[in-house]
DNA sequence: GCTAAATTAAAACACTCGTATTAAACTTGC
DNA sequence: GCAAGTTTAATACGAGTGTTTTAATTTAGC
């Protein structure tokens, strides 16, 4: 299927979208050229880009397409257990569900530069679907106090911080290097911050 | 002073740099051409960027510095004020000359696009020192809870959140036509959630 | 081993970019 | 009016961009 020795087959697709995502995380789309990702990629080819992905758009495309199956997967999972427990789905679990698949993405670099690449608002335009139908869940669970005037505004408000808040922490551990023991201490963070925001 | 009599002496820097707003903002530093702008704002030299503003880096600096400066300028008085009345100030207060400076931005189509070049990333590596030594004061109006392990999380949420909520509400207004009427609320509602952010 | 498919390499294309340079047009002060 | 200074225009440059095209190289199937 592959060709060349250099390394194992099929791995050049991997591997110019691995430098890719922390290349766009890092100095931003824009500022990428193609021939910079193929080279530190190990390519002498300048158009190893567009044998493998298309095009630049295709490139990322793809890149984003990956990280976003696997939060709608793990989230999907989260949600049938949660039906199947027949537990009533409270707010905090509901918010943890949120913000869970999403803060996984810290774990490793690929999943700190998607968190990065995704606040650029280059793709953002149409936000998450699957976010957007998880905070009607949420605003659902609200209920009563649903109709009072801020409202309109506390589910736009808790979106926002959910992405920015996770980019910056993953910039923040990318840079410097953020202790990993403040982890925990962050996502918890968050998640109440995000709960004080629906409750506000 | 100036040539051309195409339109008032002198005006040609101000066309330019309003051009550029509405340019960056909407499609992004990088994504605009010096030339472009140059047309837009009615001049058939390419080269009148660099004439008014040696560079386009230069010319970004101008209208960031213009409206960092008026803000500045605005949060000192309501600081001074404060001082004068001798009034306690209370966490509300001082959140509200947090927020209202930076939302007075949205009343006209240049500070709307301000907050959204603001929100870009461009030149917050280092964000703003005045906004920060506010944040710190109202940190230290906490006092007590000041210790727990989330705080330090906090205030930054609480930045994150003032600009690009704000930076989204200018895109929402300048983009669909978002009714004035809704400002107020918009504004109380984020006030409210930054209140709520530092309380949570 | 040899052919066909897939991958990598190399070169060139067609643009666009920011910038610098030089000349023209205009305004102001005298 | 006229000279000096300021602004606008026009052109060119050199570098860099994404992409396309064509050739070399490698792997897989027989």
């Amino acid at each position: 299927m592959s060709a060349r020795p250099s390394a194992a087959p099929e791995a050049t697709r991997s591997k110019i979208q691995a430098v890719a995502e922390q290349l766009f995380a890092s100095e931003g789309f824009d500022r990428v050229p193609l021939r910079q990702i193929a080279r530190e990629a190990g390519q002498r080819n300048v158009a190893a880009v567009q044998y493998h992905f298309g095009s630049k758009e295709g490139l990322l495309s793809s890149i984003v397409d990956t990280h976003r199956s696997e939060i709608d997967d793990r989230r999907r999972d989260l949600l049938e257990a949660l039906t199947e427990a027949e537990s009533e789905a409270d707010l905090s679990t509901l918010i943890g569900i949120l913000v869970e698949p999403l803060a996984a993405k810290l774990d490793d670099a690929s999943g700190r530069a998607y968190l990065r690449i995704q606040a650029q608002g280059l793709t953002n335009e149409k936000m998450r679907p699957a976010t957007q139908s998880l905070i009607r869940r949420i605003r659902r669970h609200l209920g009563a106090i649903d109709e009072e005037r801020g409202a309109p505004f506390r589910d736009r408000f808790a979106l926002l911080l959910l992405f920015h808040a996770l980019a910056d922490r993953a910039r923040a551990e990318e840079t410097q290097a953020a202790r990993r023991g403040a982890r925990r201490d962050f996502v918890d963070s968050l998640t109440r911050s995000i709960e004080a925001l629906f409750a506000a």
